[in-house]
DNA sequence: CGGTCTCTTGACGGAGTTCAAAGCTAGTGG
DNA sequence: CCACTAGCTTTGAACTCCGTCAAGAGACCG
């Protein structure tokens, strides 16, 4: 079950059996059913969340009351409100599980004093923060330089799976255009 | 003049004064007049770079051969491609400098011993790195939800210094819209 | 001063939204 | 196992934002 985090955790810092063991008993397994919440907007996100089975989103509602995405995560992702984690402001977002999904989630306090106990861990931590950045950053290249269109086939190539496991308005609602105007599109 | 970066480090995490000796030992403090490059699109980013003085730009060229802005940098704040940094792949983007610009690097060599050296050094990294996160997530945030006009009244209120040092049709590049239509934008 | 860089103006067109309505699909209870 | 409903997807018409193109007006620098 923590197998997924150990591996993960070894694919970027060398940690031996009896550390791994301590780190994760730190940890929290937790189930979720389709449309249960892990993070709330508006509250303080105090987690991390490993997804070690399932599909969540990530969104907020915007001015009109539209939900807008602007993070799906699978197996083997980590997810969380960095900005609300990091300097403890209310979250702009919320945490949605699309699918029954299973998490190895940590705390805030927790991963705290795991950092002083374990260097390396805070190596981990940086690493995996910069391939966030690099990510988000794709994805933000990806909307200065394509139109609707592009998007949308970009998103299939990059994440077919995605378009197996998520319905189209939430595709649409990713891709910052209208499921009617996506419908549009998949037709011509 | 390193007196800037001591603090920096100091704001995130404790270090004594020899260890700041030791680390600040490794930059190098280069300077660089209007328009000359810190980084050449296509080139692979090795450096990261502290401004000390003066004012940067990191763009590239979409495929019509316009620039594209997607960040300025003053005073205190880090700059670098990450992914290239992080990755080794040729970078995207381009950096210049807007103003005579006086910066401390370092290479991604040396910032791996010193990290060995100082863990702490990756603390603070993995601090500066959220923070870029965080940064860019706010950008992308204003995309989502802003028409031009709104983005740009956004940025006239939290970056106002900006629009006294960076030219117009910079503004408008950063800001994702034609000179023609933010000139429009001015005058309503 | 002359020339290049920067900012403004206006006409036109296209990508994408909005609104309203109808057609589909899948889950639910009886 | 069918029927109903709620949620999802498609269609089409009107409208809006914003880009493109072309041209002119300042402004800065040698």
């Amino acid at each position: 079950m923590s197998q997924r985090l150990k591996n993960h955790l070894r694919k970027y810092v060398t940690f031996s059996d009896s550390e791994l063991e301590d780190i994760l008993s730190h940890f929290r397994l937790v189930s979720y059913a389709k449309k249960d919440l892990l993070l709330q907007e508006g509250h303080v996100c105090t987690q991390k969340f490993f997804i070690v089975e399932g599909l969540v989103r990530s969104y907020h509602l915007d001015s009109k009351g539209n939900e807008k995405i602007n993070q799906f995560a699978i197996e083997n992702w980590w997810i969380t409100n960095v900005e609300s984690f990091v300097t403890g402001t209310p979250s702009s977002s919320s945490i949605e599980a699309i699918e029954p999904t299973l998490v190895l989630s940590i705390d805030k306090n927790t991963i705290e004093s795991l950092y002083i106990k374990f260097p390396k861990l805070e190596r981990y931590f940086r690493i995996i923060t910069e391939n966030m950045l690099i990510a988000i950053q794709r994805r933000y290249e990806v909307f200065l330089q394509l139109k609707s269109k592009a998007r949308y086939l970009n998103f299939m190539n990059q994440l077919p799976e995605f378009s197996q496991r998520v319905p189209q308005y939430m595709i649409a609602s990713y891709l910052e255009i209208t499921p009617e105007y996506l419908s549009e599109l998949r037709k011509a």
